[in-house]
RNA sequence: CGGGGCGUGGCGCAGUCUGGUAGCGCGCUUGCCUUGGGCGCAAGAGGUCCCCGGUUCAAAUCCGGGCGCCCCGACCA
């Protein structure tokens, strides 16, 4: 069935809180129409028998619409070019429009919020700018921390917590981290109902606590490299906010790591941005360039700032992960020295890097399409969900055996599996339902199937027909296997081309006001701040990273036309 | 922090102008019926109308004050 084209769309435009509604998305009755409902259900049986049986469908059709508004009164049914009362009759009843999301293409953002709430990855708190992370979406963060985690450790890090509650005095010793990050903090002044003496701030990110500790730990060049991870949540008290790219709160990990030389350190902070975009590329099909930020875009109290960063569906860029080499201003700063073999007292360089549960959100801007989300098989919660398909208690008995027998199968081979075996809801509602929740496969088992042998698989990636195939039940674990790698591969491919067909290189000005429009622009750029700022203020592009990849040419500022050495990405941003 | 919108069962809204019985849709519960692309029928449960104060015989509605949320413009992962 098509959504019903809802005549009165223009103008009616959802409230604040229809944002939040996980039920109306797009449903834009006017009240009269609405109020129609009520009267209209005895009549539309009338009409299905009426229209079933006449020749003259479209005069009596008429007819019954004129005695319909009649009854009713005030009501602005309908386009009169309606196919039929029939459908019209349906539509008023159940509109479709309610379960369908708003299209990407024509408002992106709404698109983006309806999903978050409708897959349930998550919902708004009672206090302003927080988010309340739903269990389906703490599975996906739980595969991603997986996932970066085995790189960690594989990598010598490893785990430890750290405070919450950081003194204020600590944030002011790194004079550049104050500055970055004073506008933004939360801060403790009472406990225990008493005024603190000192107030205390909740981490924004914890590179001064943690640089604290380093001091005490760090005597020795034996006791270095010292290289810890934490995973935790910090509060920066954001103005503007929306769900997983801004909140007050957020989830992530902060890697935070002491060496002996700046040539080590470097090497980690450019190792762990390698890790970020292997776990990206491979992990979450997001294709990124990592890259080198400008000073203006510097982490507060770094020497040097990488990023990974992604294009999201509509053309705008995302920093998916970020890594700092903070030279030795927090070593100077909470004096962490060493003595190295010579017997002379060195500060440590440190480094420190993190990835967020911001990365949910260009999951969901990378891959997303109309019919709500496209998770990576990789870190989906399900890989795969099977749906049972019967009519009558005789199927059942064939049916719902032979799918959790073949769903054992698949689990016990470690793939992630919902079988959904929910009653009362048809299979129907259960296919959009998991395609909405971002589900790459779709397992399909009915009679026919049971009596045949065979599986219908549904890929998540291609929806409709089109994604649909027949299996055989025996080496089914092999099928749904190659179709997860072949689903993990498309997104990537899918996303690769996207970006590519998104960017353009350019050196003329007016192309490149153009191309940040819609995507990125890959553009030489002299190096100096004032025209970085100018191109901010005129086109709100920003320089999103100087890509690690450069050619060996040099070329002309975009902006200034003075000799440029360097390539940089520039583009809107989140 | 500036501009706009909103606050009424779980969700979305009507009712507010013009004071007098709190209503609709969805969802939920129970039963029947259905199930290969968002089923249907019937019966139910569910509300301090954001808070405080005022006016009035009477306030969701009028007046004053407060709180909160969402959306659009300057900083950040």
């Amino acid at each position: 069935m098509q959504p019903p084209e809802v005549s009165a769309a223009p103008g009616f435009r959802r409230t604040a809180h229809g944002l939040r509604s996980l039920k109306d998305a797009g449903l834009r009755l006017p009240s009269s129409a609405a109020s129609m409902k009520s009267g209209e259900t005895a009549s539309s049986e009338l009409l299905h028998a009426q229209l079933g049986t006449t020749a003259f469908v479209p005069r009596i059709d008429f007819f019954w619409s004129v005695l319909l508004i009649w009854l009713i009164g005030d009501c602005t049914i309908s386009d009169p070019n309606a196919p039929s009362q029939k459908s019209g009759a349906r539509r008023a009843k159940k509109p479709m429009s309610e379960l369908k999301l708003p299209a990407r293409s024509e408002d992106f953002s709404e698109w983006y919020n309806q999903i978050v709430l409708r897959a349930e990855l998550a919902d708004y708190a009672p206090v302003r700018g927080c988010m309340i992370v739903r269990p389906y979406g703490w599975a996906l963060w739980e595969n991603i921390t997986q996932a970066l985690d085995r790189r960690f450790k594989a990598t010598g890090h490893v785990n430890a917590a750290f405070p919450l509650l950081i003194p204020r005095s600590f944030i002011e010793k790194e004079k550049s981290h104050v500055a970055g990050f004073s506008p933004e903090l939360a801060v403790v002044t009472h406990g225990g109902g008493e005024e603190l003496e000192e107030p205390l701030v909740i981490r924004p990110t914890s590179e001064t606590i943690i640089g604290h500790a380093y001091a005490k730990w760090i005597q020795s060049y034996r006791d270095l490299p010292l290289l810890i991870n934490q995973w935790n949540s910090v509060v920066r008290w954001e103005l503007r906010t929306k769900l997983f790219l801004r909140t007050l709160e957020f989830f992530w990990q902060e890697g935070h790591t002491a060496h002996a030389t700046l040539a080590e350190a470097e090497a980690e902070t450019r190792q762990m941005l390698d890790i970020y975009t292997d776990f990206a590329v491979r992990d979450a099909a997001i294709p990124v360039i990592p890259g080198r930020k400008s000073a203006a875009e510097r982490f507060a109290g770094a020497d040097e700032t990488y990023s990974i960063e992604a294009m999201m569906g509509d053309g705008k860029a995302l920093q998916a992960g970020t890594s700092h080499n903070l030279g030795q201003n927090f070593a100077k700063a909470f004096e962490i020295r060493y003595l190295d073999q010579t017997g002379a007292l060195q500060y440590c360089w440190t480094t420190s890097w993190g990835l967020s549960t911001r990365f949910i959100g260009a999951v969901i801007m990378v891959h997303g399409d109309d019919q709500g989300l496209v998770l990576p098989p990789r870190l989906a919660p399900f890989q795969v969900v099977v749906v049972p398909i019967f009519k009558n208690d005789e199927e059942k008995a064939v049916v719902l055996p032979l799918a959790q027998k073949l769903s054992g199968t698949l689990a016990d081979s470690g793939i992630r599996l919902k079988m959904d075996s929910r009653e009362g809801i048809s299979p129907g509602f259960k296919f959009n339902d998991w395609e909405m929740r971002g589900v790459p496969l779709r397992l399909e088992l009915g009679p026919r199937d049971a009596a045949k042998g065979s599986v219908v698989l549904a890929r998540r990636d291609r929806p409709g027909r089109e994604g649909k195939s027949i299996a055989p039940q025996q080496g089914l674990e092999t099928a749904v296997r190659n179709a997860l790698e072949e689903i993990q591969k498309s997104l990537l491919d899918r996303a690769l081309d996207f970006r590519n067909k998104n960017t353009v290189t350019t050196s003329d000005y007016e192309e490149f006001k153009k191309a940040v429009q819609t995507g990125f622009a890959l553009s030489w750029w002299c190096g100096s701040a004032p025209c970085e700022e100018k191109i901010k203020e005129e086109t709100k592009a920003t320089m999103r990273c100087i890509p690690l990849e450069q050619q060996r040419r040099s070329g002309k500022c975009v902006y200034c036309g003075q000799p440029a050495i360097e390539q940089g990405i520039f583009a809107r941003a989140y």
